[in-house]
DNA sequence: CTGTTAGCGCGTTCAT
DNA sequence: ATGAACGCGCTAACAG
């Protein structure tokens, strides 16, 4: 039998009551006698039950984090820092992984319930068409809930995420300013997602601006936002069209698509200019670094966290949502449109 | 007030103890009992609660793991795997992260106890010199614990990773026959570190084989083996030497070793070669795909696992490890040794 | 300032 | 096959 708090208690001659006020930091204790306690727990080595704390409180200090691919920097970072941030506000992370899945989201969010967390940290699954009545669950037992780097555009709910529509802006305004017209975005294939919606919004904001209007043929769609389906699209769009430049809607999808473009013969930026979007170090790190847009992960983790613990001691929800400023970093796989280039050929 | 069993239970018109058999599927109820309870359960949305069923059990289903550096892609990907295997042998996982600190790692398995785990799965932090007495306080609540992708030289405990040996031999003797001999090897700092020492190890065992002595100058060590480290150690070797090639204790480093190569005007692989270890994505996604050592993280996943629930459910501990054969992924950095080479110059 | 007592929700003897 | 009562370890009133 491991050893609890009566055994303390009885070590240290004093009562369970005054023994637990001691283990949590309560006053109404004399300060010698706070101290024999405590010896007597490090003598005997005693560790308190947090699941019998968590029951008798009916709740425990312990936010569940639902991540879709830990396997991705951009994610793997995030975690890192949700996961310091709650720590610092005196928070257990529990981490499970959805694999993108919607039906693993609601199992892993049920399974939280089960546990009696405190709050709930989601990053959205990209199928945004699913049921969502998990959220409603969470809602009518009053466990606070916060989206992050996305959200659903069909379940309400606050969130907290990268202002994706500037980030995208910024980046066409680059391009169309270094005269690019024919400019390819490589992106996601659900039209209600928000990765992609947002990002297309931006773009076209740019062009607008210019009085310009996007050639819609340049949005390319691919199956999956990753390195294969970047480098095969691509890899089809080059054999018959010739873009001033290429957007991903995220790094991988850029690479793979940079993949594409060196097989084809083309010099990256002589020839075409190639762009994406979250700044993985290994985009800066490799031979031609990209031009990117950065998303402050950090700032998206610690205001996650800030919102969620807000909801959960105490304040009401206020169908908040908060957009983080991203940052365009410009480096060497974009530039001027090629000289000489011909009347723009549609793909 | 949540809905509970014994509101299930009245519903269904059964006792609490009826209700409670239902739901962990044991025997001694009745086929239609069993359906009245369960479908009770649905319309009122009952969700067991796992926490007092922990303090009645004494127990939980609940793996806690240890992840030193989540944002590394490797890590990533062991982690996701871990979680799979984990829910499958019916297990939830609570995942923190220590950022190699072993005083970090404490506290975290410290709070895991608290939580009352059923076994704890820790990568290690590449600190060898540090306190152990967590891991003898584990053994003395006899909570079950097993080391995944390294281990504590200094503290026993059975562990599951990759044959670092193994794959440190097949690489260097595949250097070896393409003709080099002054191989550069980029190594962490500390000397009793599994991660350095059973590399080395493989690679002297290689020149040995051959009836080589490895020259020890061609061992660098670099205080952090990240992407930094890397690159200013390759830095300064390339200002003063000429090694046919270099090794690099991983891929982070290896990339950034092939940067300074580049910056040094050196050819990738006709003037040097460079290889690493871990085999990332993106090692074998850029311009000169990396010449590595794949480890199956997967497979490590899966052992490290099975080996803890094992203990978990009953199996005495056999200080049993088991190490996971690694591949040799020959790409495009390495090559023969330089024709024309001029005699070996020390560095 | 300290001790006594009654739950928190569920699993599990024992009876029936 | 089913039900009543006790205990898991701790917190929170309330008494002293």
């Amino acid at each position: 039998m491991t050893v609890k708090l009566s055994h303390v208690a009885e070590k240290a001659g004093v009562s369970i009551a005054t023994a637990s006020l001691v283990f949590n930091d309560r006053p109404g204790v004399n300060k010698d006698t706070r101290e024999r306690v405590l010896s007597a727990a490090a003598e005997l080595g005693y560790l308190p039950n947090n699941v019998a704390r968590s029951l008798a409180l009916k709740s425990s200090r312990t936010i569940g984090l639902v991540i879709t691919d830990i396997e991705n920097p951009f994610f793997g970072s995030l975690t890192r820092y949700i996961d310091e941030y709650s720590h610092r506000k005196g928070y257990t992370l529990i981490i499970s992984v959805s694999n993108d899945e919607p039906a693993e989201e609601n199992r892993i969010i049920e399974g939280f319930i089960g546990d009696r967390v405190a709050g709930v940290l989601v990053v959205p699954t990209q199928v945004t068409r699913s049921e969502f009545k998990i959220y409603e669950i969470l809602r009518k037992r009053r466990i606070p809930c916060v989206f992050s780097t996305s959200y659903y555009p069909r379940a309400k709910g606050e969130y907290v995420m990268t202002d994706l529509e500037a980030g995208s802006y910024r980046l066409t305004k680059y391009l169309l300013e270094l005269g690019h017209r024919d400019i390819s975005y490589l992106v996601s294939l659900d039209p209600e997602a928000p990765i992609r919606s947002l990002r297309l919004a931006g773009y076209r904001k740019a062009f607008e601006e210019k009085g310009l209007e996007p050639n819609p043929d340049w949005t390319v769609q691919c199956h999956k936002p990753d390195f294969h389906s970047g480098y095969s699209e691509a890899k089809a769009l080059l054999a018959t069209a010739k873009p001033d430049s290429i957007i991903a809607i995220n790094d991988i999808m850029a690479l793979g698509a940079r993949k594409a473009i060196r097989e084809s013969g083309l010099a990256i930026p002589r020839d075409i200019s190639i762009a994406g979007y979250d700044d993985l170090i290994y985009s800066s790190i490799s031979d031609i670094p990209l031009t990117t847009v950065h998303q402050n992960v950090e700032e998206i983790a610690r205001l996650s966290v800030d919102m969620l613990v807000s909801r959960i001691e105490g304040e009401e929800p206020r169908d908040e949502h908060r957009l983080i400023g991203p940052e365009l970093m410009v480096r060497e796989s974009t530039g001027p449109v090629r000289s000489g280039a011909l009347p723009s050929t549609g793909p």
